[in-house]
DNA sequence: TCATAAACGAGACGGTACGTCTCGTCTTGTG
DNA sequence: CACAAGACGAGACGTACCGTCTCGTTTATGA
């Protein structure tokens, strides 16, 4: 962005005292455990900081709002996202799913959502960090398994695979939200195989398929 | 402080003046046009009672907090749901998903929804408020539709209509938070169909069924 | 001073609820307590609303900087000045520089009187402000006693009445900034002494006068 | 952590690059400029390192505080002391009020003095630097042309050197800090001619002291 | 016909978080 | 080693907003 250096991922160069991933990660790490505390929105910059042993200059340093730090504490929490390969499409989209249960399980989880899903509405910045970072992450690796599950022909070649994500990943934000249910295991597999068998492809010989694999 | 009256809903009993039926009116009112404004959170009581033209204290005379006046208003925008009896349960529940999408498609909702989520989160009684206000209204209205439609046969017996309540609501909630993606009339459309897919009765004669209703 | 209202001394009028008096009042008190207590500049907004159990906003309210607050502030210590009249120019004298001897005394007095001194030198406002008030009020009863004694024969006819006021305060305040030594009564007397020395009117008879009056 | 020569003054001695000594000049420099355009207390550490063309250590290297900086800065400015002999005593103190005036007449000078008076007030170290430093020579310079005064005998015998000197330079100081009038040419030549005045010799034989020299 | 009592517009109040600023220290790489 | 650059901990600043609390005024009912 300022352009001072000809390398363009050398991180700490430029003269001067570079910044300290400690505190980077202390701020994060204290911004994450408040949030449990006491929620997002009890929560104070100053108790961040305090917390951390950091000065608020510091984070502003590193995030120029408090929305922007809450967007990197939550992806910190849910980036993990397994890309399987279980050999079946619903194996696959099982263990994808099982993986938004159980981040949609932690008790932390809905309060860092909804402050963020606020600041995305109200951020356009905030908003697109999120679609490219933990959303973007989840939603690529679940249309993947899709495409596969099509190009194995468990699902109908025509198959609108973004119409499909939505329909795994919507319910549970549903439930998530506005609910207020917990979402159980078999919750889960349930909507796997709901969703496999509103795309599945047109039983081309009825007693093949229909012997082959019942849902 | 407030039970003095015999009767509970004479609105002008016992001396003192009357409230302003007007007053609550220009609140909502003031509420709403700037949410559209300036968004849920930039929104200030002092700008609303400046608008409406009202004191503060007429105010939260009314409603006893922001959450609460926006959980009014909110309903004020989104509360016709139609009852639809269009003989089939497609036609059913194309009423209700075309329902459904316009609301979202409203630019009001997204900053006056994202703004009542995280309320909810961190206010049960809110959570409360809503779900049994337009979140439950409308949820009654799809899973009535559902039932006919299992009583119909259009849909499999044992069918889980909690499940597939929230197959049709949330992707839409989906799209509206997460994508930021218009909700056009063709993915409504798509989406009820694949519903009713994934709930299908068992097809009874392979042949006559197939031949009766195409996906 | 915003001219809203006909009558000059309607203080609460207009519509809303009038200001606080006693607000007004702790705030004050609380400002020269912590002043006595931690000095000038050791002294935080946020400490004075504690001690005055008042919203820092209501500070802001009243003075709209640190500055303004701390001009009224001295002003409530200093503002008592004695208009004197024991018959002689001495006498006059003696009594106003005895009181400006003991407000210098106050160990309140230097912390504050340095602060809003480099406060007026990067405010015109407060310099204004602090001109017009207890400077000028002190000042004003100095030149009358002056001006007295010229009328009076005490002193020469053409003096500079100005520039003897300065004679007579320009010591103390040099004393208590820049020597930052006590001023003791002795010095007093003394200096009122030599002013009135220097500006004696020219012996009319120069036996007579110098016996009647001895240095 | 500072004392780690032998020898005081020795530039480039011991291992490693000696200081700069352009650094502490344009440090001085930076800060005087500065003081100028913004005054003393808007004038932040990092503008005067930044203008300098210096790093911040490097001033603290050579300051350990803001205050003491600027004390330095100030006695950069006032330096220079006449030591006068004209032969007279009018014409000695002449010289040096003159000089005092023409410091309060420079438009740097009440920043600077106003700012170094409330860290004097507050700063014990400080006050006595500055006592012992400018404030203490231009006072030596005036105590000793009246004590050569009363050796001559155009001043008392008594007379209260250290009174007489407050009221020379106390006028001044009061016109720059509470006036803020700026004191002419007339205004310096009346005030020393009036504290001659005040500590005059009792006239011992009217005609003869009359005659041999005329203030 | 008034007195009482509640609701009203206006706005001051206590509290608390925000994001900015400055100080004086610490930590890099360069000369 | 001193230097330029600049990150760091600490903490005050002045602003904004919330929900409460007076004010003086307006508008109904009940004595």
């Amino acid at each position: 962005m300022k352009r001072k250096r000809t390398v363009i991922e050398a991180p700490g160069r430029g003269p001067g005292r570079p910044r300290d991933a400690k505190a980077h990660a202390a701020i994060l790490g204290a911004a994450i455990s408040l949030t449990r505390e006491v929620g997002y929105d009890a929560l104070a910059m100053d108790a961040i900081a305090a917390r951390a042993g950091v000065g608020k200059a510091t984070i502003y340093r590193y995030w120029s709002s408090k929305e922007l730090l809450m967007a990197e504490a939550v992806e910190a929490i849910v980036r993990r996202v397994p890309l399987p390969d279980t050999g079946t499409t619903a194996g696959d989209l099982l263990v994808l799913m099982r993986a938004t249960m159980t981040m949609y399980q932690d008790p932390a989880t809905p309060p860092l959502l909804t402050g963020l899903i606020a600041a995305m509405a109200r951020s356009p910045l905030i908003a697109e960090r999120l679609r490219n970072g933990f959303i973007g992450v989840r939603r690529a690796a679940i249309c993947e398994a899709l495409r596969r599950g099509v190009r194995r022909g468990d699902l109908a070649r025509g198959t609108d695979v973004e119409l499909a994500c939505d329909l795994l990943t919507g319910p549970m934000l549903w439930r998530s939200l506005m609910s207020g249910e917990v979402i159980h295991e078999t919750y889960t597999v349930e909507l796997v195989r709901r969703v496999l068998r509103a795309f599945a492809p047109p039983t081309p010989t009825p007693t093949a398929a229909s012997r082959g694999r019942r849902t």
